[in-house]
DNA sequence: GGAAGACATCGACGGACGTCGATGCATGAA
DNA sequence: TTCATGCATCGACGTCCGTCGATGTCTTCC
């Protein structure tokens, strides 16, 4: 595409993420990177016993029980909740490998 | 939405994130999570220098430099990108601040 | 000044995404 | 059994996003 027949600069070198890593990660970031979702995360990761029902969920957005819905399939698909139903009620809870994947993908990144 | 009169479950507690807060985390996250600029990202930060000119970054994809451009823009405008014009190169360096700001805030989400 | 190359910007197109109302499927109570 | 409730699924709509070709801007060299 672009073929000067000089090189302007140092070739890039180090070992690089693959095309398939990326596609990976880049889904993984996918389903974190909505507010909405983002929040979800929050309040299940910072309530007391770890996990939180749906029905409470609901109530902390304006939004409708659909979409609220539709958001946890989202995480719970990418891996980053796991579902649990008791009884009438479904409960969410964060797995921690999900989070602590992109925690030491990024603080290992900075200085490879 | 739900009121049925009971708790079906422990009330959310401790620090959730904001809604702020939350947006701002997103368009970070949003800016990382696609293929083709966590690529770009992993090429710069592992590259000798530490920084990379966009004609190697070009000839690292199938894609047109209209495309690359727009992505590097992207990864600029959100904070992950650092730019610097020499003469006629562009040369694009990482920002360890945006990427160590993503990766302590899933390591701390976990036990919070 | 004119030409060539590096990169950004523009306008457009197709597909993916967030949100909604409506409906379906379980579970537990009356 | 019948009904109410919690949650998932479906179909649809508007918007955003990734990609492209074409064009513009700037720098360097002849």
């Amino acid at each position: 595409m672009s073929e000067p027949g000089l090189a302007c600069c140092t070739p890039l070198s180090g070992t690089a993420m693959s095309a398939e890593q990326a596609e990976q990660v880049a889904a993984l970031l996918k389903a974190l990177a909505d507010p909405v979702r983002l929040r979800l995360v929050s309040l299940i990761a910072s309530s007391a016993t770890g996990e939180a029902c749906v029905c409470d969920l609901n109530d902390a957005f304006d939004l409708t029980q659909a979409t609220i819905s539709h958001h946890l399939k989202v995480l719970h698909s990418a891996g980053v909740l796991d579902r649990d139903k008791r009884g009438v009620w479904v409960y969410y809870a964060v797995r921690p490998e999900a989070l602590t994947a992109v925690a030491t993908l990024f603080s290992t990144a900075v200085r490879a």
